[in-house]
DNA sequence: CGAAAAATTGAACCATATCAACTTTTGTGG
DNA sequence: CCACAAAAGTTGATATGGTTCAATTTTTCG
């Protein structure tokens, strides 16, 4: 774990909640109070599945997880990855069986929060409950991002596209050096987002880094040139409905 | 448009959320009470556009309407089709700025609600947040399966499993005849939402008729063999959480 | 009825898949 | 800290599901 990780869960989702939507202080406050029961996870751990009627949220606080769901021929479809701040099930809240898998990608620290402790908040301070109905929403609206980078993109963009997305919600948390950010992605994993095969992913960052567009460095990956890589990407950072401040 | 349509879009809009969600009389009396304006449209006119800051929801009365977006390219991605009931654009009450375009696919019978109007609504029915919060929620587990079946099965499976959401949602709001109904989509816009060549939807259909998993005449579609396509789509209804009774 | 939209057909082609090694990296226990 | 097994990444050759292009036919609708 990198030493920028080193924030309590609430602050890990105070940050979060803030790239989208403007919290007061007492907001703050009382999601500082926030009951969160903490738990460590190894790789390739699930951490819901589905079917599962889960009492809890689950926070990321560090490491990065993957929901994904499986074809009845067991092909595996990644739907979407969670970054620290992030809280991949909060749908759970109002749709009581899940509908997906919810996996760990690296070792994770989660924080578990229960729905009776989040509907309680939301009681006492009104305004939250907008502003985790919107963190649902923009969570919907990636999806529908991902939709199209997958039904009409090639290869080559999709996998830029998805670098270029990373690169900004971990910027929203903090979690970007520069230009130079963690990706615990592995090429597999890569595949089974984009929807192509393990061997294809391996020949597109090859060319990506041939381009000049990435430079990798174990997990670490380094964007040069921002514009060249949105370029190739076709990103526009509209979909994640950004504040202003957590974009540029 | 058929007769069974002869509906107001109040009752077309409480008909959709009891799909989902178990309203109490009192509830529906507020929903009863809404305003709503009427608007027609012809087919295949924009209703919202990427980039509007939309003041009113629009709910679908009669007729069909897609939700897409268009990569740099110019190729069409269909992320949705709604039907009557439902509401596309919902998300717009918690995100200013419209990441999609919303088009009617057929002529519509539309409704407009103020966003002042719903958030009103929802502060003297409290429970009418969650039911809408829900509403949302149920339509980004829809882009998610969608995410799965453009992303890991066969142009054939993607078509059959289509197929079976459009008659699911139909008859949740009274729109199937036994196992007939209307799907007012042309092929070029079942390629549009699949990730395929108008070309190749073509002769997807023509294998599925030919296997005897659908029949059609004009944009009636008749499925013989509930099991059979459900079958051949990998169709498992879990995702569109219905209420029991909706499913069957 | 006539024009535009939608559906259909055939044939060549290609982006990506598949298969089957092989190499490198990573993580773990001794 | 080393050894070594498992995971991840890489390569080359061959195969294919779906695309592309360019007609042609059928349906829809004013």
């Amino acid at each position: 774990m990198t030493p920028s990780e080193s924030h309590t869960p609430q602050e890990m989702m105070i940050r979060k909640l803030e790239s989208i939507f403007a919290l007061t202080s007492e907001e703050e406050q009382a999601l500082i109070s926030l009951p969160i029961q903490i738990k460590f996870l190894e790789t390739n751990r699930n951490i819901v599945t589905v079917g599962d009627q889960p009492s809890h949220c689950c926070l990321i606080v560090e490491g990065f997880t993957c929901v994904h769901k499986l074809s009845v021929e067991g092909k595996r479809q990644i739907i979407a990855f969670h970054v620290p701040g992030d809280i991949p099930d909060l749908q759970s809240l109002h749709l009581q069986v899940l509908d997906i898998n919810i996996s760990s990608i690296t070792r994770c620290k989660l924080g578990f929060i229960k729905h009776t402790d989040l509907h309680q908040l939301c009681e006492q301070h009104p305004r939250l409950t907008p502003a985790l109905w919107r963190e649902t929403l923009v969570h919907a609206s990636i999806f529908r991002e991902w939709l199209l980078n997958n039904g009409q993109r090639s290869a080559y963009s999709r996998v830029a596209h998805l670098i270029c997305e990373f690169m900004l919600r971990l910027k929203a948390v903090g979690l970007v050096d520069d230009t130079t950010f963690t990706m615990p992605v592995t090429q597999a994993e890569l595949a089974d987002a984009t929807g192509i095969t393990p061997v294809h992913a391996n020949r597109v960052l090859q060319a990506l880094r041939s381009d000049g567009l990435i430079s990798t460095s174990r997990q670490q990956i380094t964007i040069p040139d921002w514009h060249e890589i949105q370029l190739a990407g076709e990103f526009d950072p509209l979909y994640l409905h950004l504040k202003e401040e957590a974009i540029t």
